[in-house]
DNA sequence: ATAACATATGAACAGATAAACATATATACA
DNA sequence: TGTATATATGTTTATCTGTTCATATGTTAT
């Protein structure tokens, strides 16, 4: 038997926000994009990318971080499509894949300044 | 004796790259928000509060999770200014704080859904 | 083919974190 | 005052995550 809910909101409010709630998957789906901006190092390496498409070792110079560290957040960077890669003979430049990237943390951007 | 570190970029790119980045402490900052973003839990409590101010238990109650659960990371959303509180006798009635969080949101939506 | 370089991968470890449980605080009402 | 209700807090635990180290893949040049 499960427990009387009772809730404090209106029946006709807890409807709307029921209603209006996305599925669970792309709820699931946007936790996992945001998740990828909350690293300080591969928010370094986006915005390190809105000047100019660099390669690794770059990356990883201008950073201050390993190679291996660079490599494997970029991967995770482009798994969630915030960057793309291009090959160019040992060297591969990575750049930003489109312009949410740049408006999402510009969002981000605002709310701490103020 | 530090290496001699060489770069692929231009001079000029890396400088400008450089020049650019914010300081370390605000990078770390807007990873730290976003951080609070990538947390399905936390979206959902944000998703919810899109359409209504409400109480602690009927967030649980909508969501489906524990009274401790919401409790913790209302806390985490409070401190990050992402929501604010009203006290009403027992209750406390809980809403978003600024549009930011909506703009972010929608930013992050757009994002996934292409 | 071999050497040097650029990047990627896999495994292991340390630190972070969300949830659960128990309990504390605070308010309202009898 | 005592009791029920609403929310918050502290602690533990299981899981996740970023970095490091070692190594592999792939590319260029000699």
């Amino acid at each position: 038997m499960a427990d009387t809910e009772y809730l404090c909101a209106e029946t006709e409010t807890v409807k709307t926000v029921l209603d209006k709630m996305p599925p669970d998957e792309m709820l699931y789906d946007l936790a996992e994009l945001f998740k990828v901006f909350g690293d300080s190092t591969r928010i370094k390496i986006l915005y390190a990318l809105f000047e100019s498409e660099l390669c690794v070792n770059d990356i990883a110079t201008l950073l201050g971080i390993t190679q291996t560290a660079a490599s494997h957040q970029l991967r995770v960077l482009k798994t969630n499509k915030l960057v793309k890669a291009r090959k160019n003979g040992k060297m591969i430049f990575y750049s930003l894949s489109d312009d949410h990237v740049y408006k999402i943390i510009s969002q981000g951007m605002e709310h701490i300044e103020e």
